[in-house]
DNA sequence: ATAGGGTTAG
């Protein structure tokens, strides 16, 4: 039998016999506190507070050092508190520990702890003043940061780079670059922190220009200037300058770095070449949240929605947790899916995770519900949310815009100007598209007018385009035109599109031409155009006209885009076209079909069939009305869905106007709330009624 | 391995 070593052979040997005084003891003890100081640093590493606590107490006397790791490590937990009552209970500070502290505020949110600190310290370096400019950068405050750059001692690059780093965060690219300018002696840092900043603020090709300038000086880049120039390449579209890139990191060793593989991941998705993406992705050694999210973000830009929502699900089984950007990505794509009942789990998923009252995860809820059809949840969730941000009130008012809810919407502009929200572009587009697909003139001429006087917006095309419609759809045909012929920017195709969508309203022959002849000019193969046009002939009457635009479609060789309309149930969607025999329970549709035939007929509903003769539509002269893809798809939601419950339908294009006349009596006859979502809005049929109030 | 500057998704 063999005996077991002892645990600590040397105990006795290393740690007494020697007294202070003897010239070994100053090593002995040092060897003591580096063996402590391992101790506590394994603990710190794996974030064991507790742990750590425990063991930093049997220390006897701690040197400053091993308080500072302390400091550090509960500022790392966010546990600012604990932080402070160690700080506060030490015997002797050095700056170091000062700044560390400083940091450790600044990093769990307290800035005038951090302030205070700063101001009471006794010998500030040039570490504590970078520290204290880079914390009030992040709280937003760049005039107390700029204050404390300009006032500081002495600079070194470090303090230089911190300052550039700040007005680029806070938006002021150009006083960034002044600094920059100034910089004594710039390093990579310098150049990467300005090309990060140019990237950010929405200028990716200066950000590649002085991405050229700093190449061409022969500098030695690091993962980091990579990282930042693979993301300008991806914002810019240089998808040419981008693969470059990637082969000089593959040559440097680089591509495997984190940082480096995930804007790679991203460059290829945002360059739609999504296969070089999962490549890169499944080449990868760790996947972490971000570049998992990279590559789901990268689906939905690519419209593989549902291989998105797929990714989304292998990551949280392999036990990455999901973080406020990814949920953004997957509940954009349940937005492109239409996918309610997936994004309502998502949104379950965020509860549990305790993200639901981010504010970016709240804002893409408010999204997805409204989007989705469903925007009294969509409501629920924006009044819920603690905290709001301008995305939050556009993606609210668009959603009540696009739904129908006009004066809501202008409701909840008063409300964000009354806490000083400062409204954008996206603000008046969702106003203006509220007021005309309700038929308010009077409104929207009035938030045209704000729009033009608020100084820190830019009346846009969108704008005009809208205006247009809005005067269009009320009538004023002829004030329409005169508004375009006044713009002070050149109209677009949409403008006159617009147009032409009022004179089939209001049956403007004349008006009809000359819109018509502006769209063919500027973007001949525009269908729609052909289609509307065509039925504004028909609806006078003037079939030589429509036959003829029919032939200049066919000569053209311009096809309509065939009309679908779908719906989602249980994460599975089902496409129906036209007189569509294909889905599994196509006899049960055309039985429910059937059914609801005689129930209208009986409630005296008259098929109108003039958009049956008249339109240009193909799908609409093959197959009777009763056969079009919208009612398809309804009679597939009746059969397939729980008594009562809400059915939502998505279509392509515009709903046709039988179509809207038969689901509003549908509704009534079934006692169901039917959503219909079609190219331009959303349609909420009740009772017999529709929320567009037949203006649409 | 006591403290500061640039890096990836949204």
């Amino acid at each position: 039998m063999r005996r077991l070593p002892a645990l600590f052979p040397n105990h006795k040997a290393t740690v007494f016999p020697l007294k202070t005084s003897h010239p070994l003891a100053a090593r002995r003890c040092k060897e003591v506190g580096s063996h402590w100081k391992a101790a506590l640093f394994r603990l710190l590493e794996s974030c064991d507070m507790d742990e750590a606590r425990r063991l930093f107490t049997r220390i006897p006397s701690p040197s400053v050092q091993l308080y500072t790791m302390m400091i550090v490590g509960y500022s790392r937990t966010n546990r600012i508190d604990e932080a402070f009552r160690l700080f506060d209970g030490m015997p002797v500070r050095d700056t170091a520990a000062w700044n560390s502290m400083i940091k450790a505020a600044l990093d769990c949110g307290d800035v005038s702890l951090g302030r205070k600190l700063f101001d009471e310290m006794p010998e500030r370096n040039v570490i504590s003043w970078t520290t204290m400019i880079n914390g009030l950068s992040r709280f937003g405050w760049i005039d107390a940061a700029e204050e404390l750059f300009f006032r500081m001692p002495q600079r070194d690059t470090a303090a230089w780079n911190a300052m550039i780093s700040a007005y680029c965060d806070n938006g002021r690219v150009k006083d960034a670059r002044l600094l920059f300018e100034k910089t004594p002696q710039p390093n990579v840092i310098s150049w990467t922190a300005m090309i990060g900043g140019h990237d950010q603020n929405g200028e990716s090709d200066k950000a590649l220009l002085l991405f050229h300038k700093l190449w061409s000086s022969g500098t030695k880049l690091t993962p980091s200037t990579y990282a930042c120039v693979l993301t300008a390449c991806a914002n810019a579209s240089e998808l040419g300058l981008g693969t470059q890139l990637h082969s000089h990191t593959v040559r440097t060793g680089y591509s495997s770095d984190t940082f480096v593989s995930t804007s790679l991941v991203n460059l290829y998705a945002k360059c739609k070449q999504i296969e070089d993406s999962i490549q890169l992705f499944s080449e990868r050694k760790e996947r972490d949240v971000v570049s998992w999210t990279a590559l789901i973000t990268g689906y939905g830009l690519n419209d593989k929605h549902e291989d998105a929502l797929d990714e989304f699900n292998k990551m949280i089984a392999s036990g990455i947790r999901p973080n406020q950007s990814t949920f953004t990505s997957a509940l954009n794509s349940c937005c492109g899916l239409e996918a309610l009942d997936g994004g309502k789990k998502l949104h379950a998923t965020t509860v549990k995770l305790g993200l639901e009252l981010d504010v970016f995860v709240g804002n893409s809820l408010v999204v997805m519900y409204s989007k989705c059809g469903d925007v009294e949840d969509g409501l629920m969730l924006f009044d819920s949310m603690d905290r709001r941000n301008l995305v939050s009130w556009n993606s609210i008012i668009v959603g009540c815009a696009q739904n129908g809810y006009a004066t809501l919407a202008l409701k909840l502009f008063d409300d964000m100007r009354q806490i000083n929200v400062q409204p954008d572009e996206i603000t008046y587009t969702g106003l203006l598209t509220a007021c005309s697909h309700s038929r308010m003139l009077e409104r929207g001429r009035h938030i045209f007018h704000l729009l033009k006087h608020d100084s820190s917006v830019q009346v846009k095309l969108e704008h005009y385009v809208c205006m247009v419609d809005i005067l269009g759809r009320c009538g004023n045909l002829e004030e329409a035109e005169e508004f375009i012929r006044n713009m002070p920017v050149e109209p677009n195709s949409k403008i006159w599109l617009a147009l032409l969508g009022a004179c089939r309203m209001h049956a403007n022959i004349e008006v009809a031409r000359r819109a018509s002849k502006k769209v063919f000019d500027m973007e001949p193969d525009n269908s729609a155009a052909y289609v509307l046009l065509s039925n504004i002939y028909a609806s006078a009457g003037r079939w030589n006209d429509v036959s003829q635009t029919r032939v200049m479609m066919r000569y053209r060789g311009i096809t309509k885009v065939p009309g679908s309309s779908w719906i989602t149930l249980k994460e599975t969607r089902h496409e129906f076209v036209c007189g569509d025999r294909s889905h599994p329970m196509a006899m049960e549709i055309y039985k429910k079909l059937d059914w609801l035939g005689v129930k209208l007929k009986e409630l005296g509903y008259v098929c109108d069939k003039t958009f049956a003769l008249h339109d240009v539509d193909d799908e609409q002269k093959e197959a009777a009305l009763a056969h079009h893809s919208e009612k398809l798809a309804i009679a597939f939601g009746l059969i397939s869905t729980v008594e009562g419950s809400t059915i939502r339908v998505m279509k392509n294009l515009r709903v046709c106007g039988d179509c809207h006349s038969a689901i509003k009596v549908i509704s009534q006859v079934v006692g169901r709330r039917i959503v219909l979502r079609d190219a331009t809005r959303f349609h909420h049929f009740r009772d017999g009624l529709c929320s567009c109030g037949d203006c649409w």
